[in-house]
DNA sequence: GCCGTCACG
DNA sequence: ACGTACGTGACGGCA
């Protein structure tokens, strides 16, 4: 009878109270399961990775004011088998919609413990985030504050010294877990009313509550990696760096911490006495683009390029990844976060596996260390220009309408627009020009960035963008009406509807002001390229398991997908993927997507 | 904890 | 006269 009970603890921030008690079983969940309409729940769990993480309690709540804890591993009791029984009964169940604030977390817990929670989720954290993607922070005691004026107890104080949420004393426990179930449940109302107000709902049940499981899939299965090779990179990135770094050593006349800008700038500005080109807020820069200018006056700066280039390369990927090699698994299992970014995209974190190297011969290298398993391959597919063409959709723009539909060359159309030649006399440098004023008309461009970036000057710079715009009014237009609308409603919007609000659109300081109107300008394109691969990835999925293939998402990487595929499906994959990545919507202009397959990343790509 | 730097789209 | 490309996350140095 003792097995399996429950802690029942009213909320607090009504009252300020509350009681544990145990009540008597057969538990409530268990004899009303039918007759639930709604389910709060919040997973206390011990340390952060949810592929890691064992289940200590979980927190139910069915009705306001009204939460339970259930202590699963909580202590000494360990009453696994018949706790869980009982919440898969709830939580596999359809027709119950689930509610929590992080629930790709609690759905990631759950499956370890054999619970395939299934049906609508309502996610508070993610309706804070669409309703405000800006906000810093989606935790449930900011949204909670925020929404509620109430005030969480920190997780840390109820922790204290203790090593796991176990070892906290089981009134403690029900009182700090009941209360998250049961705010959530409180700020589901709230935030989904909001969202409905607004316009959001559709967004929300359409693209972002669907995505909750894919990604939860893409993080469960995780990607292998060649750990002997990356260790063997690692040795001989030390052994280049050991080089370059006596080089450095002999050049400088003394010896230093490379790594310090501070004993670099000693080096670099008052030793050997290179000029200082640009500031920071705390002292000469030493960043990429200056030393890039000072090597051509000396040969320090390249050799810090380098020794920098591959110092990043080290510690960032090949001494960082191995440690993240999940020991149940055998493979690093990335979180994809759904709510931190401004635009719509999607961030990866604890490894940030977005932004694993490409370029250059190490950049290759550390890329071919990402395998299929064994019988597989991976399998990458990716949107060619979809930045531009969303431009060209959003802008209606004659001009960029017509090269997509023709499947031009898009650089070296815009290289003999703004150079005023035939596209057959395009150079190859032409050409990088025309593609760097192609990525910052996306950026809200502006005659002093363009001409950062090219490095010549503001005025040559202003004259490739007059004549962009002269061969692109529509787009010229569009930019003007978005920053005209944007001053009205204070706020932007993708394709699909999602909002940004942009306040510093009216601000009096010029510099502010321009600042949002760039953002007025990129992020309704960079956010529909978002709402777009979102879509694709929700409608792969559900063809993948329709289909019975074994086939598993591993990555997104803004505008590119990576799979792991056993070989006996390649085909049919390359298939689905491309059709659904091309047709996710219909804009005017057709979408393009490349398909690669190999042994690894680099292979793919 | 912030800053500078740099990896990616 | 001013300070500027858009969006992220992780690392080492330093206070």
């Amino acid at each position: 009878m003792e097995q399996f009970s429950l802690f029942k603890s009213s909320k607090g921030h009504e009252t300020g109270q509350t009681i544990s008690e145990t009540p008597s079983p057969p538990s409530p969940i268990a004899r009303q399961s039918s007759s639930i309409t709604e389910l709060s729940f919040d997973i206390e769990a011990t340390g952060r990775n949810p592929v890691s993480d064992s289940i200590v309690g979980i927190a139910l709540c069915r009705e306001k004011g009204r939460a339970y804890y259930v202590p699963i591993r909580h202590s000494h009791r360990a009453n696994v088998p018949e706790a869980i029984a009982i919440l898969k009964k709830v939580l596999e169940d359809e027709a119950i919609p689930k509610i929590g604030h992080n629930l790709k977390y609690d759905i990631l817990i759950m499956r370890k413990e054999g619970v395939h929670v299934k049906g609508i989720l309502y996610n508070t954290m993610l309706a804070s985030y669409l309703l405000n993607p800006n906000k810093p922070d989606h935790s449930l005691e900011s949204v909670g504050l925020e929404y509620l004026l109430h005030k969480k107890r920190p997780f840390t104080e109820v922790l204290g010294k203790r090593h796991s949420f176990s070892d906290v004393p089981i009134d403690e426990a029900t009182q700090y877990a009941a209360e998250d179930a049961a705010l959530a449940m409180e700020l589901k109302d709230i935030l989904f009313k909001k969202l409905k107000d607004q316009g959001l709902d559709k967004l929300y049940f359409e693209i972002e509550m669907p995505l909750i499981y894919v990604l939860a899939d893409m993080e469960e299965a995780g990607i292998k990696i060649n750990k002997n090779k990356l260790e063997d990179l690692s040795k001989e990135l030390d052994r280049e760096l050991g080089g370059i770094e006596s080089r450095i050593y002999t050049i400088a006349g003394e010896s230093f911490n490379i790594n310090s800008p501070q004993q670099l700038q000693k080096i670099l500005f008052e030793k050997i006495g290179l000029k200082p080109l640009k500031k920071t807020k705390t002292g000469y820069s030493t960043g990429m683009d200056v030393l890039e200018e000072l090597a051509k006056t000396h040969e320090l700066p390249m050799e810090i390029l380098n020794y920098r280039t591959l110092y990043k390369l080290k510690t960032t990927y090949a001494d960082a990844l191995p440690k993240l090699i999940n020991k149940r698994t055998g493979r690093i299992h990335t979180s994809f976060n759904q709510t931190v970014t401004a635009t719509g995209r999607l961030s990866s974190s604890e490894p940030n596996l977005q932004n694993i190297p490409i370029r250059g011969e190490w950049g290759i290298r550390i890329r071919e260390v990402f395998i299929a398993a064994d019988g597989c391959a991976l399998l990458s597919a990716d949107y060619s220009q979809i930045e531009l063409r969303i431009l060209a959709h959003m802008s209606n723009d004659e001009g960029l309408i017509d090269a997509f539909k023709k499947d031009m060359d898009i650089h070296s159309k815009t290289a003999s627009e703004i150079f005023g030649i035939p596209e057959n006399a395009v150079t190859g440098d032409m050409r990088r020009v025309a593609k760097t004023v192609n990525f910052g008309v996306v950026y809200g461009i502006s005659p002093f960035g363009l001409s950062e970036a090219l490095n010549i000057s503001p005025k040559e710079a202003a004259d490739f963008i007059n004549r962009y715009f002269d061969k692109h009014a529509g787009v010229r237009n569009y930019m003007n009406s978005t920053i005209e609308a944007a001053k009205e409603s204070a706020y932007v919007a993708t394709l699909m509807g999602r909002k940004r609000p942009i306040p510093e659109i009216n601000s009096a300081n010029a510099n502010i002001r321009q600042q949002a109107e760039r953002l007025a300008i990129n992020t309704p394109v960079q956010g529909t390229a978002a709402d777009l691969i979102k879509i694709a990835m929700i409608n792969i999925h559900k063809r993948l398991k329709d289909t019975n293939l074994k086939t598993k998402m591993t990555l997104q990487i803004h505008d590119e997908l990576l799979f792991e595929v056993p070989e006996e499906e390649i085909d049919a994959v390359k298939e689905i993927v491309k059709h659904e990545m091309e047709h996710a919507l219909s804009l005017k202009v057709p979408l393009k997507v490349e398909i690669g397959w190999g042994r690894n990343w680099a292979e793919a790509h």
